[in-house]
DNA sequence: CAGTATCCGAGACGATACTG
DNA sequence: CAGTATCGTCTCGGATACTG
């Protein structure tokens, strides 16, 4: 994803700084919390309190975390109903929604190589060098 | 991905089971090196040191520790070259390869948005609550 | 209910030095 | 060259308590 030799020319300054700019929202992106979030979201809207239902094992705080971090990135739009208690709803953006995609993409793979990993880690033996 | 509201049935201790496998596994590579190593193998079989040239930014320490675990998990397949000065091939496995095309689609997502998300984040205003 | 702030332990990570 | 080990730093991430 990464352009690297970068030769000194004055348009290098835009491929660097695109690249890095791509590296920066890649590294976003790219954890655990953020992705299960994303599937979790789906096609819906949720809640706060539900997402964080549907997330299962995530924290009140990684969840608001990741939640301000995809909205600062466009990916999930957050709604403020101004009743009280207050009702916020969550819901992925156009570019949310095409990275749910790929991100689905992920979670069948896990699903389909489920048993294949599984005895690759049987078969996997720490400590035997040049075997 | 998670299967929730287990009932406590014999076969639940299955399902519960995989599930939990399977989130296991998730969090594994779904970071930001285990990610960035396997898009950077692609098709091609690189040595170690040419594998820390192309990522780019990670360390000895964390291509060694990632790529021990994609081995564990049967994503990379390890050979070792019995010469000296030693020459060790990293190269993906089948499992390996099909992640890497679901891993491709985010970094085309990223590729793509790029502009979008760069607007959005000058568009966004943190504490701006009911807005 | 949603959000922020704080504390604190555990793990990530980089740098360095050492082996075969 | 590839790998392991160790150490110090820093961020991650959970628990808790407090506001509107």
């Amino acid at each position: 994803m990464v352009t690297k030799q970068y030769t000194g020319s004055p348009e290098d300054a835009d491929l660097r700084r695109a690249d890095s700019l791509a590296r920066e929202i890649f590294s976003d992106i790219a954890n655990k919390w953020a992705l299960l979030i994303i599937t979790a979201l789906d096609e819906r809207t949720l809640r706060f309190s539900e997402l964080r239902a549907e997330v299962d094992g995530i924290s009140h705080k990684m969840l608001t975390q990741n939640l301000r971090m995809l909205e600062r990135n466009g990916l999930v739009e957050r709604t403020v109903h101004p009743t009280v208690p207050p009702r916020v709803e969550y819901t992925l953006t156009g570019p949310g929604r095409a990275l749910r995609a790929t991100v689905d993409g992920m979670c069948d793979w896990t699903r389909t190589h489920l048993a294949r990993i599984e005895e690759a880690r049987r078969r996997f033996t720490p400590g035997t060098p040049g075997t």
